[in-house]
Order: structure tokens, then C-alpha cells, then sequence
DNA sequence: CTGTTAGCGCTTTCAT
DNA sequence: ATGAAAGCGCTAACAG
């Protein structure tokens, strides 16, 4: 025997399934007080918990937004997570979440279990790749768009989906410039990986900002590895391997600078003296690190927040997010 | 116009609902191998996506485990849930997930959003309090539970419910021997909130660890305050206020130990040297703070597996999960 | 204000 | 192997 139905509790009360919906499920409609008590106590006496499912199948949705990481361990993941949740528990939304393990084809797994479940909306947080085949993602969200599931892309646009996007280029440029102003005049890029476009943004955005102030990269100081911890190790590692002295590292993202650090450390270098090194995100794992980790800030709980108004607003929309350069220890000039 | 109907796939296909149901859903019995395949061509043709709440209405659950933490942004949290989330997935299910901000009722808030979900189990990961009426709770439960609903937590036992927990007092007391038997004599412990039975447990494992090696702490040098970074940070200011050296701190978990150590360092001493300190969980954020912080290896994301097994396998169960102190530069004697 | 009654989309006996 | 039909629990017209 399972759980006792609204059946039950409008039987036990005397009235009507109707009424007994009505006093139960936020119904616009009014029911006298006398009734509504009745139902009110069988329903407690009964422990009734209306069918979620049942509901969702009259209403046609579900109160759910489904959430797509590549890994939540990630902090940069965990914060914009953190805002999605915020923001969709104040819409008294419930949200799903998923992980791809930075699998493509996860994301569209996810999406069709998202999409099957009829959640209200999807968001999709994590780098889109560089000559990705839009198509299968594009077709997917295309069909499902049409039957009214909304989706939001936090990271870059693809074709009309609404998006939050992090303005990568312009900040990657701006500490650049920043750095440069601070006297640095030899620099090293950990790239990440090749195909991500937040990656490669934010390397051609550095790029930009280091002409700017004619500066550049050389091509042998650029090297490309993993989006994680390990990945800014081992690149750093290969690159301290060829070059002690390269010059003022720019880390794509914080953590792989933190990889990095470590690296420079078992190295026997210093982090800032022998080696200066940046970071992109702003991470609150940063406060604990020292020396202190000059990066740019991005404000990713906000991304979530966005997110989220994206999905529960009426229309499209592309958000585009700034942040702004911070300078801390790891690049102060000493000399 | 909504999305397709299996009826309309049916119908596309020539078929009936049953046999197109079977061919698309999981069913044990088979189809022939012609209609098989016309029905799964009307099926791509159509975009067909399953209704997902129907199909849960029709089976009574969800393949979903609703998982419960207070702040997915903290470390402790963000491990455990993603052991949770592996196992979860490794098993076919979904999660769904609400965080109480440390808001006991928005625990029983979600709980009863879940179980009307119909969610298959619900993980709950936080402490309990001590004198917490264990009623509401374990009446919720117990409803839950006699419908088929599975529960289990991931702290402390409540009544027969199946629980996952860490062996706080006995590690603590390791941690307090490891401690005096590297030299220290003179102890302060951070303790958290008086209420939370976490940090009572590895306060009370502490002291009783100490007392084995005729050590004590002074009551004046336990302070209580928030299980957070910023409660540690406040603790340890408070501290530092009344004495400048305190001996050896015990922090009852590591991010309290972080802001405590950003304390020690406002206050222009030295971590380690003026003060030793040590933490509890041995969270992955450790890996890039300097010096490096003695503490506790918690199985985190072990917990999360365990408390996802216990939701899938049947009968009950009590996991208690070890750990081992580990020594590192905080704590390290240097006289 | 309250009750009747169709569905919502799918699974699952039960026949054939 | 396939189909017909009876629900699953609830919502939302539509009637009173």
C-alpha cells in the first residue's frame, strides 16, 4: 500500500477531490473555511504528500530547472552552482543537477534527461569547444526550445540560446596591460586546453592586451595542458623543464595557477620573486593562498543568478558579465 | 502544442501504445525485430522524449535521490555531494538537490519536497544538533519511510534510520595524542557551535584524547562560534585577544582552521611558530595553503558513495567511516 | 462555493 | 509477439 492519495484525504474530509485539490495545491480558487479545515486535518492525519509527478503530468512541468557541470568539485563549478541554487530555491524552483566529467556527450545526455523529466528549464554551465559541431547540441535545444523547455548557456553563445558570457577577452586584455604597467616585460602563458574557447579567449585576449602595449608572447612560452589543478602543474613543470626564468606567468584560471604554484615551489623557485604568476576567476579558495594570487575577478555566483533570471523571464537574452583586474602579491615587483 | 506522445509515435509507426511503450522503454518483453525498428524511426523522426512524471506516476518513483546540504559552497559539503552525485549516476539515478543555509526546518521543507517528488531516497548530509527535537524529523522520516521512502543520513544516527558517519571523537582524540606526542602542552580548541552534536563530538574526542595523556585544555581557551571561515576567523581574533600565545589550536574542521590561520596572521603572528594549529577533514583546499595544515583525513566523497549505497541496497545500515591524522607543518615542533 | 468529469502520457495486466 | 483497455493521482474546465 503507498501513499495515501488525494482521494483519500478528500474522502476522510467528505468532500470532493475538487475541493480537496483546491485547499491542498495553491489553487486560485476559495473554499470555505469550514471545509478547508476538514481537509486541512485529514490530510495531517493521513501524512498526505501530494504525487509530484501526477501534478506535474496535469500542470505539463515540473518547478525544475536542471543544472549541467562538468564537475562540481571545481570551485569556479561550485560557485556558479551555488548561484544557480540561490536564485532558483527563491523562485521556489528545484533544481536537478548533472555532471559530464567534461564529456560533450554527457551535456547532451543530461539535456534529454533534463528535457524528458520536463523540467522548466536547463542551464549549461562549462566552455563550449572550438570547432564543436554546434549541430547535435543546437538540434537538441532547437527541439526541445520548441516544446517550450528553455535553456541558458553560461559560457559562450550558440546561436540564438540565451547566454551568460563572462567578457574573457576584454578582461584577459585588461591585466595584461595591467601587468605590463607593473613593469613585467617577459611573459609565459598556461593555456589550458586547446579547443576551449573560454581558454582560448582569454590567451588571444592576453595576447591583445600585451600588443597593446607592445608586448607579446613567445610562441615557445605558450603551453597548453589540462583546465584543472594537474593540468597547471604538469604545463608549468614543462615549462620550468625549458625556461627557469619565463618571465610573468598568466594561468587561464585559478586553479591552475594554484597547480602551478606548486610547481614553481617544488622547483625550489619562488612564486612572485623568481616567478610571477596570474590567475582568471577569483576564486574564493584564493583567500587562503599565499602569496596572494593576482587574478581578475569574475563575479560567478551572479553568472548563476543571471542564469536563472534567463530561464524564469519571458523572452531571450545574452548577458555579458565584467569583472575587474585585481592585483595582489603574486606579481608585485620587488625590485 | 506540446511534445510528442508516445501515442503519436505509436500512431506514426503503425503500432500500438503497448508495443511502442516496450520497444522505448525498458521493458523486459521484446518486439519484433520490424516493428522494433519502425518505431524507433517514428520516434527520432518525432523528437519523441519521453514524459518523464508520467512514466513516474505510472511506476510510482522517480529514479531520483534528493540530496539535502546547507551550503554547497563549502568544501565539506561540495566533497560530499560529489560522491553522491558519482555514485548516483554510476547507478542510473538523478539528483536533486536543496541546501538549508543551516536552517533546520528548510531540511523538513525539502524533505517533504522530495518524498512528493517521489524521489527514490533522500541523502541528508549536516550535523545534527544536540537537543534538537529528533520528532519532527524522525516523524517525517518514519512516513516517508513506511511509503517506501528511503532516507539516510550522512552525520549522526537518528533513531533506525541508516546513517554514514565519521568516527569524530575517536580521531579527534588521535589527533589531541598525535599532538602531545609531537611536544605540545598547552591546547586551545575553536569549537564550533555549542549545539552542533560534529563539533561537540570532536571537542569532547579531543579532550578526552587529552585527558589519556594527562593534558587538558583550559575552559578559557575553548571558544565557540561559527562552523564557517568567518566563525573561524572571529574565534580565533577572540582568542588572540585574550592571549597572544595559547598554545597548540585545535580547529574543529579546516575551514574554520583557514580563517583562523588569516586571524593568527592579521594579528602579526606567525602560523606554526607563534601558533601551531590544526584542523579536521583534510579538505582539498589544503593542498595550496602554506604551511601546510595538520588534520584529519575525512573520506568525503567515500561518504557520499556509502550513503547512495545505502539508498540502492536493501535493509538498513550504519556506516561508520574512519579516517587518520595527518601531521604537516602547522603543527610541526621547531625548537 | 462545491462537485462531476474529462483528460494528462505512460505502464501493465489480460486477451488474442 | 501484439493489441485493448484499465488505471496511476491530480488538475481544470464545466456545471450546479
Amino acid at each position: 500500500m503507498g501513499q495515501p492519495t488525494l482521494y483519500e484525504v478528500a474522502d476522510r474530509a467528505g468532500v470532493s477531490l475538487a475541493t480537496a485539490s483546491r485547499v491542498l495545491n495553491g489553487s486560485t480558487r476559495t473554499v470555505g473555511e469550514a471545509l478547508r479545515l476538514r481537509v486541512m486535518a485529514a490530510a495531517q492525519e493521513l501524512h498526505y504528500s501530494a504525487n509530484g509527478p501526477a501534478q506535474a503530468m496535469a500542470r505539463g512541468h515540473n518547478n525544475t530547472v536542471g543544472l549541467i557541470v562538468s564537475d562540481i568539485a571545481d570551485p569556479y563549478f561550485t560557485q556558479i552552482a551555488a548561484g544557480v541554487i540561490e536564485a532558483a530555491e527563491k523562485a521556489g524552483l528545484v533544481v536537478t543537477m548533472g555532471t559530464t566529467g567534461g564529456e560533450p556527450d554527457r551535456e547532451l545526455d543530461h539535456l534529454g534527461g533534463f528535457r524528458s523529466q520536463r523540467a522548466n528549464g536547463v542551464v549549461i554551465v562549462g566552455s563550449r569547444r572550438h570547432g564543436d559541431r554546434i549541430e547535435p547540441l543546437a538540434d537538441h535545444l532547437a527541439s526541445y526550445g520548441q516544446h517550450g523547455g528553455r535553456v541558458v548557456l553560461v559560457s559562450q553563445p550558440v546561436g540564438e540560446i540565451p547566454c551568460v558570457e563572462v567578457d574573457n577577452r576584454k578582461l584577459a586584455a585588461e591585466l595584461a596591460r595591467a601587468l605590463v604597467d607593473q613593469g613585467h616585460r617577459e611573459f609565459a602563458v598556461l593555456a589550458g586546453p586547446t579547443d576551449l574557447v573560454t581558454s582560448r579567449d582569454r590567451l588571444t585576449g592576453f595576447r591583445n592586451g600585451l600588443r597593446s602595449r607592445q608586448q607579446a608572447v613567445p610562441a615557445e612560452n605558450v603551453v597548453h595542458g589540462a583546465f584543472t589543478r594537474a593540468g597547471g602543474h604538469a604545463s608549468m613543470t614543462a615549462l620550468l623543464g625549458r625556461n627557469r626564468s619565463p618571465g610573468c606567468v598568466f594561468a587561464v584560471n585559478d586553479v591552475m595557477a594554484l597547480g602551478a604554484m606548486a610547481a614553481i615551489e617544488e622547483a625550489g623557485l619562488q612564486v612572485g620573486r623568481d616567478v610571477p604568476i596570474a590567475g582568471f576567476d577569483d576564486i574564493p579558495t584564493l583567500a587562503d593562498v599565499r602569496p596572494t594570487l593576482s587574478t581578475v575577478r569574475v563575479p560567478l555566483r551572479e553568472a548563476g543568478h543571471e542564469a536563472v533570471r534567463l530561464l524564469t523571464e519571458p523572452g531571450g537574452g545574452h548577458v555579458v558579465l565584467s569583472g575587474e583586474v585585481v592585483l595582489r602579491d603574486s606579481t608585485a615587483r620587488t625590485d
